[in-house]
Formats: structure tokens, sequence, C-alpha cells
DNA sequence: GTGACAGGAGTTTTT
DNA sequence: CTCCTGTCAC
């Protein structure tokens, strides 16, 4: 073949996707088999071999990471030469159609993105207008309501009722549909439903761009909520071609919308949809494939799909039994010291969890043991208190009518500005069906308010005017320096004490070099974005800088839901624990555990060279203590895959004869001691056997006493008693 | 308007 | 158990 250099180094299956015939394709692509590869190339071949253009093709994807990766490495096959190519998020695209049509749509030029955080503080405000109690109509509850009906492509209007409760969360819902109408504010659920919306009510802009993009790309399909489907099935309509790529096995984001079951809709709605399946794997060694391959084979209503490596067998996945929490951790500590003296980086190594909270114990365990870790999943840089709140400065002089903005710095640093006044502008507010920008304006020109509270609001108000008109003149970079200055906010930051107020400084110091640094993309756009309302736009939308990238000299520790998409040489899974994990709410709600057990899958084929599970028997969480067994997943794996233990020391004789390698969990040491087990010692009094190392006379006992913290005790000099 | 204190929530997360 | 929010008294 001719594009021989294109097809380089792609098996036969990826070659399959990559040169299938322009029509509808689902590309099953299994973990670890090169999906990003195959899409990548799919464009660059459409381009060289198809002669097609780049504005004919669309690419979405879920993260910002992911859209970034694909644009990289499109550049890096066929070079500069394709900016009419949109390639984005879902969200991203999104907000660009609105961008572009926000005039057919009603939508105001200035509107803005807000994230959840504002959406939950507005919720609560329209709770509150409507009078209801709160505990009642719990915000987050109202929140979730709202975004599933979003995500189902339901505005108010839409939604039907039938009973009494349902017609009180509507009512939330409208409510506070209405103030981010009035406030010119699009939420993340809503972006979407625009531009659904946008297409549905003027056929005339759909048929535009579906006479342009004749190839749309999707990348992880199996994660796309019901609004998003629909889209993508519009702008298909009839005659282009759609290639998806995903892989139901690592559907993990049901709990949030995502509904698997559209790669089987997408097999009966777009017509002549082929699947190609990727089942080669080139990451993990074949007993952790195999070992991923039998538990997710527990799953039923799969597509169907079988990974297989040509990677040699490698070592066995270790389960390690610990005693409690901090036995567990010690273990991993142990381990991956153990391996760091065998060469390995500290980079190879990653910590995944079920829950966050996990993490603290795992954490404190690392800075014991003197390792350098990296937690993942923390506040992002601007979901930080002090960054929105100078944000929100930004916000109100690109649109007056952001109340969420208003809200949030009205009386930040305080100016004198309490509840009462705020209540009172509220309240005109609503009357009046004004922006609380304007209700305030109008309040101070019919002097409807006490002379404290009047000067009070009418400097805030002369404040923002001055920061405007200045910062016409300005460059973004000292637009965000004069806001922390003259709003006072940097000051009262400054003026506060401890280490969080100092970090607050560094951070605001730090937005003025985003802000600095921030780029206006290039886009082929005849409307392009204001550098303010781009960089608010970003600060909200693209501002992801959290998932795991940079590979630092440290131990990563996350969630196995962070961890989808990466790639470790050595994975611990910890707390594999009936009740955590799988955890109980999903156990409970029966279609649940098998996404657990998607997460399951998730988790073990990050690994390349060597997979532990760890769980511990005991485990305290929010104050009480736990006892659990082995999750159901480490059964569901077959044992010649598996080499179980409880202490390191203890792995290589308890392997031998034809024990049943279940039993090691109650293993007897000696003298009827057992780790777990409680015992007396004549000087430091009662404890709990928490581990042992060595064999016979240099056995030494790790003792945690009630009253005198753990010991290491030499077995034959100790005089335990059991109790 | 601040600080102290009680009360409640506490899978998973991106945009 | 811990963190965050909301309320109340000064």
């Amino acid at each position: 073949m001719h594009c021989a250099s294109l097809l380089d180094g792609l098996n036969d299956k990826q070659q399959q996707a990559v040169t299938a015939p322009m029509s509808n394709l689902l590309v099953l692509a299994g973990a670890g088999s090169g999906k990003t590869r195959v899409l990548t190339h799919r464009i660059a071949w459409l381009l060289q071999e198809q002669q097609q253009y780049p504005s004919q093709i669309l690419a979405v994807t879920f993260t910002n990471k992911a859209a970034h990766e694909m644009r990289t490495r499109i550049h890096d096959l066929i070079g500069a030469g394709h900016h009419s190519m949109w390639v984005g998020t879902f969200h991203s695209l999104a907000h660009r159609l609105l961008r572009l049509h926000y005039r057919e749509i009603n939508l105001p030029e200035n509107f803005q993105i807000i994230d959840s955080d504002d959406q939950l503080r507005m919720i609560k405000r329209a709770i509150q207008a409507l009078n209801l109690d709160e505990k009642r109509w719990a915000p987050k509850q109202a929140q979730s309501y709202i975004n599933n009906k979003k995500d189902a492509g339901l505005y108010p209007q839409h939604v039907e009722t039938t009973y009494k409760t349902d017609a009180t969360w509507l009512s939330i819902y409208s409510a506070y549909q209405e103030s981010c109408d009035r406030a010119g504010l699009i939420d993340f659920a809503d972006l979407l439903l625009k531009a659904h919306r946008l297409w549905l009510d003027c056929p005339h802009i759909l048929e535009h761009y579906q006479n342009r993009f004749k190839h749309i790309l999707v990348d992880e399909f199996q994660d796309t909520n019901q609004i998003q489907y629909a889209w993508i099935k519009l702008l298909a309509g009839h005659d282009n071609h759609v290639m998806i790529v995903g892989d139901d096995d690592q559907s993990i984001y049901g709990w949030r919308g995502a509904q698997v079951e559209n790669l089987n809709h997408f097999l009966n709605d777009f017509t002549g949809a082929q699947i190609i399946r990727l089942e080669q794997n080139y990451r993990s060694s074949a007993h952790i494939l195999n070992a991923s391959n039998a538990l997710i084979a527990h799953n039923p209503e799969r597509l169907g799909k079988q990974l297989w490596t040509e990677v040699a067998e490698g070592e066995r996945i270790t389960v390690y039994q610990s005693f409690n929490e901090l036995d567990e951790a010690r273990f991993i500590m142990q381990e991956i010291k153990t391996r760091q003296a065998q060469g390995h980086a500290l980079s190879d190594f990653a910590i995944l969890y079920r829950s966050n909270a996990q993490s603290r114990v795992l954490e404190e365990a690392c800075m014991q043991h003197h390792l350098a870790y990296r937690i993942y999943g923390g506040m992002r840089f601007f979901d930080r208190q002090e960054i929105k709140d100078a944000m929100s400065y930004l916000r109100l002089i690109a649109n007056r009518s952001d109340d969420a903005a208003f809200e949030r710095i009205v009386n930040t640093p305080t100016r004198g500005i309490g509840g009462r006044t705020l209540d009172t502008i509220r309240a005109y507010a609503r009357e009046q069906g004004f922006t609380l920008w304007q209700a305030s304006v109008t309040l101070i020109q019919n002097q409807s308010l006490a002379g404290r509270a009047a000067s009070a609001i009418s400097q805030f108000v002369d404040l923002i005017h001055e920061l405007d008109q200045e910062s016409t003149e300005l460059s973004l970079r000292q637009t965000v320096e004069l806001c922390t200055r003259q709003s006072g906010l940097l000051a009262m930051y400054q003026q506060e004490k401890g280490e969080k107020a100092k970090s607050r400084v560094e951070n605001l110091a730090e937005l003025v070099t985003a802000a600095d640094s921030f780029i206006l993309p290039e886009t082929e756009d005849d409307e392009p974005l204001q550098e303010l309302s781009a960089f608010l736009a970003y600060a909200v939308l693209e501002s992801s800088e959290r998932q795991a990238d940079e590979q630092q000299a440290a131990v990563q520790l996350m969630t196995m839901h962070s961890a989808k998409g990466l790639e470790f040489p050595i994975v611990f899974i910890a707390g594999a624990e009936e009740g955590l994990f799988p955890n109980q709410q999903a156990v409970d709600m029966d279609q649940r555990l098998d996404e657990e057990r998607r997460l399951c899958y998730v988790g073990m084929t990050r690994a390349e060279q060597k997979l532990y599970f760890t769980y511990a028997t005991s485990r305290r969480i929010y104050g009480r203590v736990h006892d659990s067994i082995a999750s159901r997943f480490i059964k569901e794996i077959p044992e010649q895959h598996v080499t179980f233990s409880q202490l390191k020391a203890r792995v290589q004789p308890l392997q031998s004869a034809s024990r049943k390698q279940h039993q090691m969990a109650d293993e007897v040491l000696e003298d009827g001691l057992k780790v777990g087990q409680r015992v007396r010692h004549p000087k430091f009094g009662p404890g709990v056997i928490i581990g042992y190392e060595g064999t016979n006379k240099d056995m030494r006992i790790h003792v945690n006493f009630e009253s005198n913290g753990s010991k290491w005790l030499v077995q034959t000099y100790a005089r335990l008693q059991p109790i």
C-alpha cells in the first residue's frame, strides 16, 4: 500500500479501523489497545488518502486533556494546517456554537458559564426565594434533579409531573432557570442542551453544520449521556460518517448520566454501522490481562471482547490480607521500598482506591516512610475560594448581570453590606424581574436604602465601574492585578494570618501569572471572543491541569476513576473489601454492581508489570471500626493468576504443598498466635498482633498495644499470651 | 462582622 | 473521625 508510512506499526485490526470505508463505525477498543492512535490515524488517513478537508472533520472528546492530546498527535502526523478542524470536548464545542449563534437562541452576547459550585449557590437562592425549607428541599438534591432533566434534554416547560413532590422540584428548576436566564448564565448541562436546542429550533443552522461535518469522530462513547447522543445523531443526519470509539467494559460513569446503552443504540440508529474490535493489548503482562478478562467475564450484557497480549506472563497478582488500614498502608510502603531498591522509580508506582477518604492513611504512611507522593483529585486551582473571588470581579466587569458573581463579592472583602441590605436588594430584584446589579442601581437612584447601606452599595457599584473603565486600557494581566488590588481582596488575605492565608496570597499572584500567559486561542470563527471573556470561559471550562500527566518522581495516589486512561508499571488496588469495593450502596442497587466490576477492571488494566490487591479485615471509617471480608472481585480472579499473602516474609513457605491459598488468612504463627489475635504482654499489657516477619527463631512480631503503642517483639522472648 | 459552637454529611468526577 | 456550613451571641 502506498500509504505505508501512515499504517506503519499498526496491527491488522488497527489498520482495518483506520482504513475502513467512509461509513458508520464502532471501534470497540479494549484497555491499552491503542485507541487514540487509531482515532488520530483515521483522521490523518481521511485527510491524506481520501482528500477530505480538515474543515469537514469534527472530533469530540470528554476531557480537555484528551482533546489536547488528539490535536498534538494529529499535528505530529500531518503537520500544521488543520486549524479549521473542530477538535474539542462536548462542552467546548457547544460553547463555540453558542458564541457563534447566540442571537438565534436568545442569549446575551456576553453570556458566561458557571461551574457546579455557582450552580449550587444559585439553586439555594432559588429555594430561598420560593420560601421552601432547605432541609426538605435540599439544594444538592435539587441540583441533581435539574441536571438529570437537562441531561435528558428537558427544560422546565418540557417536564411533565405526576407527583406533588415532583411539582415542587420542578418549581425550583423553573426558578433557578429563570435566574440563570436573567443573569446571562449557563451551567454545564445547559451548554449541551442549548447547543442541542439551537439545532432543533434552527434547521438552517443544523443544515449548515450537517453539510460541513462529513466526518464525526467521538472518543469514549460509552461515557455519552442522552443529550450528547442526541446531539451527535442530529449532526450526523442521513449521510455523514460517524466513527465512535469506546469500551463498554470501561463504562464507569453511569451514576452521572452516562449511558453504556448508547453503544448499542449506535448500532441500531446509524445505518450500516459495523464493529471493529481492538483486542490486542500492549500494556499488561499476561497474568494481569487474563485475570482482568476473567473478572469482567462475570458481567452480563457485554458487547464481548477478549483481550490478548504478546507480552510475557509476568508476575502473579499479589493479594495481601491486612489486619487493618494501617497494616495495609505499611505493607504497600514496604513493597514500594523493596521494588524501589530493585531499580524502580517512584513514579512507577500508583496506589488506587475506591474513595478519597482512603487517601489519608496512605498519605501519612508515605510521609512516615519518606516516600515522595502526589495525590490527585484535590481542589482545582480555579475552584479555590480566593481565585473564585478574584474571578468574580472579572465576571462583573464582563457582565453586570452575573448574579452569582455579584452575590459572591458584593461584600468580599467586607464593605458594610450585611444580610438585611442584601435581602432588600434580592427582594426588589425578584419583584421587578431585575438582576441584582439593576436592583442595586435602581434602589440607590430611588434613595430607598438607609444611608449607610446606600453608601456601601454605591461604593461597590462605583468600584466595579472604575475597574471596568480602567481595564479597557489594560492587558489581561494588568486587569487581574488591578482587580485584586483595587477591590481590597489582596489586602484582605494579606492581613489574615496563618499558612492558609499565605497560600491564598500566593494563589492570587499565581492567577496574575495565569492571566499573563493566557493566549487567545486562534479560530476561524468570524466572531472571536474578547480576551477577557475567553479567559473567563477558560477558567471554568478548560482549566483542568489536574489529570495526572507529568510523571513526577513520586508515588501516585488517586481513585480508580481518576486513573482511567493512565498506566503504571506497578499498581496497588487498596481497600478491596466488600462494602468498600464494591461499594455497599452499589451492591444495594443491583445494576450498579456491574459498574463496580468495570471499575475494578479499569483499575487492574492500568498495571503493566505488577498488580497488587490489598484489603483490611478491620477498617476505621468515619471513626467507626468495620470488620469486612475480601472483595468478591478478588474471588472472581482465577487462582492461577494470584499469590495470596499476609506478610511478605511468609509468602514463600506458605505457597508450597497442596494448601489452599485462601486459607492463608487464618494462618497460625505459633502457640495459638495469629495476625489479628489479641494478646497480653507481661510488661506492655493487652494489644493486638498486626504483623510479623521472619520464621521460627528469627520471627519478630508486631503488636499494637492498647496503652503503649505498637512494638516489634522477638517471638522467642516475648512471652505473649493469647487472650 | 467576627468568632465560637453545634449539626450534618461524608462514593465515584468532568465539564 | 473530620470537614464544612449555618447560626447565634457579642
